[in-house]
DNA sequence: CGAGCTTTTGAACGCAGTCAACAATTGTGG
DNA sequence: CCACAATTGTTGACTGCGTTCAAAAGCTCG
């Protein structure tokens, strides 16, 4: 619940001292955030639209996804969180949840209090800085999602979806090289890409087919980055992985 | 460049009040940022991807979008943003802009820079927060666009965008109860929903032939806001607008 | 080894895109 | 104030990407 390299929080403290370059005060505030370890599956919401929780969650194994539905019930993933992630910051100054949290794969997360994180952020605001930053990346990637669904067609998508993914997991050092584990059905990512399922099953083929990624159960490689990418029109701009140079 | 109910940021900063509760303090802060005053037409951007900017920009009158292009040259707008708005507060904390802005009627900003937005946040707290969410609503409006272009037919598509843009018209007092001025083309309409102007003029005359909007000019009327929202599937409760009771 | 998912395949359909032409409107300069 | 240019809106015909429905084949796991 607390110190050591290897506190629950370590990935997501990481990721925030790779681009604010935390002081050893900060880091450690971070570490002494009481959390609280839970296991969650995909058949039930981590949070659901409606809802008013005082805490927010932090993705420590697995992956999730953030979605709504229609009245109909068809399904919109907006995004999917890796671990290191915390998919409802927003619920800190928002307090209805506009969307549910859902695990695409088996997961464990860590609950984080309200208070505990208003009161690290006005102890030291750098760590403000750091968490609203976060809430702005996601909100970019939300963008690209936007210009991948409205413009682009279902070949090209899902291309661009695989290199954000690559990207993030490489980024968070859970991606070996070009191979990841993608544990999810392709309901998922139709859901992600705003297909249809029998037609997300037809994309992968043929992404298959012209040689842009390989599959072995749930391992997918990636054996030509450069060709896939240039499938999804795919920058990684929109990531905001590093600061590259100052303003 | 200060003072007055009537000073540039007076929209912004009773949108802020009216969830906050500034405190005279407060309010006084931000009526004394400086603003530059500027005028801007719809043949050139605001703001332009890959670009660094040392300033945000506070819509004082008229309507921008937020876009992308895609390599094609397609275009997908992610957000319209009408006075009060800031579209890119984020660049206070990111400083490569992942999106241009355009204005997509004539259109009055006020540019604030930086140094004096990061210094009212620095001194209060509370507009930090409130600045906070000012983007995590942006992000919410992202989310909806994304069902909405994702999961829903064209029809739909329109008439929830139609809704969206009533009710934060209605928010900031710029629509006379159902009717609002919406001086933009099909071709940003369409390029908002993710279709092709040809069908949005198809889906435009739907809607009129279908009695759920009448237009005049640029003036929209919604003769019964019920009926557009159940064609749009539009609740509000994405928008934010109040925080309807405490959790 | 059987139940229940998930993936795969085929066929028919339909929403929306594209292309091309024309009409209406707006803006501009004389 | 009119004539002309440019932009925007409208219409029709054709095409195609992706959906839907249904069934079969493959996996996974108790």
């Amino acid at each position: 619940m607390t110190a050591g390299p290897h506190s629950p929080n370590a990935l997501m403290i990481r990721k925030l001292d790779s681009i604010f370059s935390l002081s050893d005060e900060e880091r450690q505030a971070l570490r002494d955030l009481p959390v609280q370890v839970k296991t969650a599956t995909t058949d039930r919401d981590i949070v659901s639209i409606g809802d008013r929780p005082s805490q927010s969650c932090l993705i420590l194994e697995g992956f999730t996804c953030v979605y709504k539905l229609t009245y109909e019930g068809k399904r919109q993933i907006m995004a999917l969180h890796v671990p290191g992630d915390i998919p409802d910051m927003q619920s800190l100054h928002l307090k209805v949840m506009d969307f549910s949290i859902s695990p695409i794969s088996p997961c464990t997360v860590g609950l984080i209090q309200h208070e505990h994180l208003r009161d690290v952020c006005e102890r030291y605001p750098r760590i403000t800085a750091a968490f609203w930053r976060e809430t702005l990346v996601d909100a970019s990637i939300y963008r690209e999602w936007l210009l991948n669904i409205g413009r682009r067609e279902a070949y090209s998508r899902m291309a661009h979806l695989l290199c954000e993914f690559l990207m993030r997991l490489n980024a968070v050092g859970l991606a070996e090289g070009d191979t990841f584990d993608l544990p999810v059905t392709q309901a998922v990512l139709a859901d992600a890409t705003g297909i249809s399922s029998v037609h997300m099953n037809r994309v992968i083929q043929a992404l298959r087919a012209d040689g842009l990624i390989q599959t072995l159960k749930t391992q997918v490689t990636v054996p030509d980055r450069e060709k896939l990418q240039e499938a999804g029109e795919f920058d990684p701009l929109y990531l905001h992985l590093k600061e590259s140079g100052a303003a």
